[in-house]
RNA sequence: AGCGGGGUAGGGCAGCCAGGAGUGCCCGUCGGGCUCAUAACCCGAAGGUCGGAGGUUCGAAUCCUCCCCCCGCUACCA
């Protein structure tokens, strides 16, 4: 177990991971981002013998909590506690267990979150602001960024507050031009408001001091936290909304902080809920130098947890600790796009929940897709693989060694002979791979952690080719293989606990072990004639055809009638023709309401005509000396009596029709891919 | 634009901070073995100009400089 800079080895582990926020729908990026992790995490400490809890709850304040409540028209506080209860289910079926999993809307965070604050105000950490804000006066309420929509100063696009959409140019709301309120589309008015500020500045040398100080973290969490420290600005606390944590200052009646500011503040009063229901002291976890604090967290996290918070409790001058390590993952995506509700992208927790894999497999999957050094891809090519190496390396063995107990020994644990050296190498093995596993969950590699343990499995089969029980003669030997193997097998499930709780428990349970300790991986301990469970199919491979269905099942699913068409091999594509040409004369067909008759020089293919559509939106002189794009190899078709040869390209959307064109003159002809 | 991460055999990764023959892992491919086991397991082989160019060094995937490509963030998407 690693120690502290002091040496010293923690009394108790704090571990928590990032809130979700109450009206995300969670998906596999949100469970593997932080919360999976830390519970593998707290789960090896357990193991381990270490006095660890897991803090996470849900992040409930906030405008989004208001709006969405109000278009279900429930209080906000209805809402909140469905959707809590909603992500606390998901998260248990993935036996993800939570010491305590809160909510940042309880009365305790409520109490916590003032407390601190008044102490950073009598500190002298808070100042005071006035800004202009838009506030729509339908809907009475000042808008955030994102409830504002506008033409762009820059650029002229249309696009929402905070920064352009189109050209990334950062905007203030007030800078947009004709400014609407998202919700009820009316213009919103410029009103003065006063806001609190936490003065981040003032914390920047011992932020700086503390941070490279930091030399364990991981180098991305680092290295960002560093490069914020030059520039840091005081930050807005406060916000005009009803549904938060109020403002305990004369003057701000009506407004509440800003959701930033006490979601973290959530770990405390957590922490501080679970203490008072067991007789524990909250202080003991959170202003004890022998606790130690982690934070898992996405990498979007790392300001809050790196900078924001730990400002927080410094300011307190209460004696909180700041986090130990906070181990920031990157991204996972979804066969390469981003997780998105609103598209429809992704797998969420209720998908899976209907699937008929249970959890240890999205555990195990997930695990090794772990975005750890850099953002990874969630593709069901990658789950199957998870799972069938899992089955064949530790599956197989475990049913393996099972059956040749109940083969040769009656499904008891045979008594050993003496150990020769192939014996003895697989023994230290068992005696040295839990260390080296046990390093490298301590620094929080858990693809590493996983391979490493499930080393010894391959190991273990490796001995067992070696040594043939199935052939010996000689009853001890035979004896003795087994038992050794079976060891190993008790060896590799205690290593997996963390990673697969019920696949492992349930081979363990076979092994007649029963609560064993992170210790006993290292023993070969098993009883002779202890009864050995009956051999069974632990993991059940994936065939290629279930997973080309759910590739086809997930890839395009989209909501609200927006259809994706379904993903296409790249030589699929490269069977189309399609040709830069140019527009030689046009004219309209007679008698049709839409046809235009086009002459078209296509270089090396040579002259042709196509028929299009394009009356409404074009006139034929317009189109005449025109660089096109089109199809040139579709089959022709006859038109009012005219063969059109190939289809120009156009796009489309609500009613307007717009001609491709190569974005400078280029030969007609030219190939287009 | 700035900042952060990444670019290592067909795919997925580790190695880089503390430089020492491309060292390694999983999958895939090819050849062989075994038949106790979930078409499993084991052994062996093929396959890499370590993104590119300079530099430091006896020696560079590893350190320095410049460049290219991918991803992310820029402050409430984990």
């Amino acid at each position: 177990m690693r120690n502290g800079k002091d040496g010293r080895k923690p009394k108790r582990w704090l571990i928590t991971s990032a809130l979700p926020y109450v009206n995300n729908r969670p998906h596999l990026g949100h469970l593997v981002g932080c919360i999976l992790p830390g519970d593998i995490f707290t789960r090896y400490l357990k193991l381990k013998g270490e006095n660890a809890i897991y803090i996470c709850g849900t992040d409930e304040h906030g405008t989004q909590s208001e709006i969405a409540a109000r278009n279900a028209g429930v209080s906000v506080d209805e809402w909140c506690k469905k959707m809590h209860d909603e992500h606390e289910k998901d998260y248990s079926w993935f036996e993800i267990e939570f010491t305590r999993f809160g909510r940042t809307s309880s009365k305790t965070n409520h109490e916590m979150t003032q407390h601190i604050f008044l102490g950073l105000y009598e500190n002298g950490y808070i100042t005071e602001k006035e800004t202009e804000q838009l506030y729509c006066e339908h809907d009475k309420m000042f808008l955030p960024d994102r409830y504002v929509v506008g033409k762009c100063p820059y650029c002229g696009a249309e696009t929402h507050a905070g920064q352009c959409e189109n050209c990334g140019k950062l905007l203030e709301p007030t800078d947009l031009i004709d400014p609407k309120c998202v919700l009820c589309g009316n213009t919103p008015v410029v009103k003065k408001t006063k806001h609190l500020y936490l003065d981040l500045p003032k914390f920047k040398d011992k932020l700086e001091t503390w941070i490279s100080g930091n030399k364990h973290w991981k180098p991305n969490v680092r290295n960002w936290a560093l490069s914020l420290i030059p520039d840091l600005k005081p930050r807005p606390i406060t916000r005009d909304l009803k549904w938060g944590v109020k403002v305990p200052l004369p003057g701000f009646e009506d407004k509440v902080f800003y959701v930033w500011f006490d979601a973290p503040i959530g770990y405390i009063s957590i922490t501080k809920e679970w203490a008072e229901e067991n007789g524990e002291n909250w202080e003991d976890w959170w202003k004890s130098e022998d606790t130690r604090l982690i934070h898992f967290i996405g990498k979007d996290n790392i300001p809050f947890h790196t900078i924001i918070f730990p400002s927080t409790l410094m300011g307190t001058e209460e004696g909180f600790i700041l986090p130990y390590d906070v181990p920031a993952m990157e991204f996972l995506n979804y066969e390469g796009k981003k997780f998105s509700k609103s598209k429809g992208v992704g797998v969420f927790l209720k998908d899976v929940r209907e699937m008929p894999y249970p959890p240890d497999y999205w555990r195990i999957a997930l695990v090794n897709m772990m975005p750890e050094t850099g953002d990874t891809d969630f593709t069901w090519a990658e789950f199957a693989k998870s799972i069938n190496d899992l089955a064949d390396a530790y599956g197989n063995l475990v049913n393996r060694v099972l059956v040749l107990s109940r083969k040769y020994f009656d499904s008891t644990v045979p008594k050993p002979g003496e150990f020769n050296d192939r014996d003895n190498e697989l023994l230290k093995l068992i005696e040295t791979v839990p260390d080296q596993v046990a390093r490298e969950l301590d620094s929080f590699k858990f693809r590493e952690a996983l391979k490493k343990a499930l080393s010894l499995a391959r190991d273990a089969n490796a001995y067992l080719n070696a040594e043939e029980p199935w052939k010996k003669e000689n009853e001890v030997r035979r004896a003795t293989v087994i038992y050794l193997t079976l060891n190993a097998v008790k060896s590799v499930s205690i290593l997996l606990k963390p990673f697969i709780p019920k696949i492992a428990e349930d081979a363990l349970l076979r092994l007649g072990v029963e609560n064993p300790s992170w210790e006993d991986a290292k023993k070969v301990d098993l009883k002779p004639s202890t009864k050995l469970g009956s051999p069974v199919i632990l993991i059940k491979k994936l065939s290629d055809n279930e997973v080309k269905k759910w590739e086809q099942k997930f890839s395009g699913r989209n909501v609200e009638g927006v259809k994706m068409v379904g993903q296409i091999k790249y030589d699929e594509f490269a069977k189309l023709d399609i040709r830069v040409a140019k527009v030689l004369k046009a004219e309209e067909v007679e008698g049709s309401r839409k046809l235009i008759r086009l002459e078209l020089d296509v270089g090396e293919l040579g002259k042709r005509q196509i028929l299009a559509g394009l009356k409404r939106w074009y006139k034929p002189e317009d189109l005449e000396g025109k660089l096109i794009i089109i199809l040139a190899n579709l089959e022709p078709k006859k038109m009012m009596g005219m063969e059109s040869q190939g289809m120009l390209l156009a796009a489309e959307k609500e009613d307007d029709v717009v001609l491709l064109a190569p974005e400078k003159p280029i030969e007609p002809g030219a190939k287009v891919h």
